[in-house]
DNA sequence: AACGACGATGACATCGTTGTCATAGCGGAG
DNA sequence: CTCCGCTATGACAACGATGTCATCGTCGTT
């Protein structure tokens, strides 16, 4: 095996390039460019010593360089701007959009929003100098007409669990209103009149829309929302918990809680333990969550699909990139209620210990 | 606002070059150069103008070109290949990374392996065709030889959760042995002897030292292992859970369990519930899990800090990539044992029911 | 008045690759 | 034997940017 070549004004990358590849096969570079793409009419004597030559240098073709050449200007990455790459709705999403790329040769840059609009600016322009092929977000800031160049330069956009603002793209969307409407339903099913409501910050799109549903509910069965138990603007576990504790601390506390995400569902079942309320309030969250059905009681969801909605926007996006020029969709995911059991407990279980051994 | 410019021959990308700001500012190439890189000697005038026209079309520079033609040939990307960006480990770990690469202002190209070699080879050939600056890896083929040609061209690569084979690195790993004997030293001190290992694919380095670890804590408390108390080649929860019933239906069944990793430990808790035993069987699991705490009993884990990982391991990239050339490090991680019940359950404790209400 | 230093600017080559075009060689039809 | 048409090959420009170097004008110094 050859050492790696370095060019003569000693700027050697130490990486052959397709020249050096020719000249070590004693052919033109055109002909290298040949064999590398797989194109007609090269001699199979050529072609043997291309390929030896390839082999010998460990010759690897600079995707840079060629996406700069070729006329379709394809980079082969697509980029994806999430909330938080480590929380597991977004890194469900992100496998499934992964799959689908895999599927296509193309590679995944991610990116992680928290909430912050500056930082989606600074990741989407990152991207655009990139040139990536095409872009999937979940928008945070309340604009996003600056995407208006990209998608008029042929850069397809696709918004992902929340809409997009200020641009017509593709949007794939969880039926929000209608899983916290089912869900608080199921809690009014049941027997419960007073259900609060915990939400994430108003300004999020999914926390108004589940806030929504559930006014939706409330109204339907003739019942007055209660302002005090309408409890918006939680973010975090901690924050969620303290809240819950609160709140059930009053004089007229509510028998059912429907949480409108993940980390609040959770700070609720940990406030309703530290209370031993756990078998005697009822609690529904929206967003399935690993272990909710091992809990005790198991926690009762409206569960999204984000692996769906990955999959949907993956595809959607490839097929933009692919030519595919009709107006843009939105497509809705449906959410699904799955009962456990903390769901379905009925109001006034207190004390909660008399009932402990009943359940089951 | 102006029309984007197309090129005379119609290869027109929609997006404007700096030639097309040039043009229009009424400056050579050269000056747009120096305003966009903010290059010195630039009168206040001319940079008005340039700065106006790169408004006016909308310009973004291209990485590619500038990739190509700079000396240091940064493309400002490193690339990431995990288990399964899906799972709470990588995703973790991920998120960590990609907090590292933010302050260098670098991005991140992530790919999932899951334990599949050749789709090993597949996305690490993909990285270097994209010329990424640099390369953590958990590795999942038995040879990462094929990585020298990298290393040589001057891009760093660092191993992360699993050492890799062949090419000398930096290498980030969980104390893993030193973890499974302090978990199985912890059970023992509990009065356990007949202690199941539960683990994962032999194949995988991880499983391997676990299990090391556990043989090792029976060894230094003169206990013989027992064979048949050794499952190794569980990799999901549906597997472990099967094991883990026919494993307590034997006629002396063990007294504790140890499972060497997330999914397995899910299966276990969901045996021992089927089985009404999550009060009698001790357990201790390898790497935490969400949730893990609100569990009945709640699960005692040997912690994992995957987040310290992906940091570590991006840190040692970077220094790598501003030139470091110190000779390659192994990095420690150390685990934590979070006594949390599960795991402190003494033998003996049959049958459940009457221990039930004095626990808390 | 002559000169050197420096600031501002542009011309041109270049990075690694592909697209376009020209051309040499060869076999077969007329 | 000539010419056509095809295959195989290479020369050269171009993609969008930066690095190098040359040039020109202005100003302070002697």
């Amino acid at each position: 095996m050859r050492e790696a070549p370095t060019t003569p004004d000693g700027r050697g990358t130490g990486r052959a390039t397709m020249n050096d590849v020719a000249r070590a096969a004693g052919v033109s570079l055109k002909t290298v460019s040949r064999v590398v793409n797989g194109e007609q009419n090269v001699s199979p004597m050529r072609m043997a010593q291309v390929r030896e030559a390839i082999e010998a240098l460990n010759y690897r073709p600079d995707l840079g360089a060629i996406t700069l050449r070729r006329s379709d200007r394809r980079t082969g990455t697509v980029a994806l701007l999430l909330e938080d790459v480590g929380n597991p709705f977004s890194s469900a999403l992100h496998r499934a959009v992964e799959d689908e790329a895999r599927a296509h040769g193309v590679q995944v840059l991610t990116g992680s929003l928290d909430e912050d609009p500056e930082r989606e600016r600074e990741l989407a322009r990152a991207f655009t100098m990139r040139r990536a092929d095409g872009l999937i977000i979940a928008p945070v800031s309340s604009d996003q007409s600056y995407l208006a160049t990209e998608i008029q330069a042929d850069t397809p956009v696709v918004f992902v669990d929340r809409p997009g603002h200020g641009i017509p793209a593709d949007t794939v969307l969880s039926t929000n209103v209608i899983g916290a409407t089912e869900a608080t339903r199921h809690l009014i099913a049941h027997g419960h009149r007073r259900i609060a409501y915990l939400g994430d910050y108003t300004r999020i799109s999914t926390a108004r829309h589940r806030q929504e549903g559930y006014l939706a509910a409330l109204r339907e069965a003739g019942i007055d929302p209660e302002p005090a138990l309408i409890i918006p603007d939680l973010h975090t576990t901690p924050m969620a918990e303290s809240k819950v504790m609160e709140v059930l601390h009053r004089t007229n506390p509510p028998t059912a809680l429907f949480t409108s995400q993940n980390l609040i569902t959770v700070g609720a079942v940990r406030a309703l333990r530290r209370l031993g309320l756990h078998h005697a309030v009822a609690l529904i969250g929206f967003d399935d969550f690993p272990l909710a059905d091992l809990l005790e009681p198991a926690v009762t969801v409206v569960a999204q699909d984000p692996a769906m909605m990955g999959s949907i926007a993956a595809q959607t996006l490839f097929r933009r990139i692919d030519g595919d020029d009709s107006p843009p969709g939105e497509y809705w995911i449906p959410t699904t209620l799955i009962r456990r059991g903390s769901g379905e407990l009925r109001p006034g279980s207190y004390p909660p210990h008399e009932r402990r051994g009943e359940s089951l």
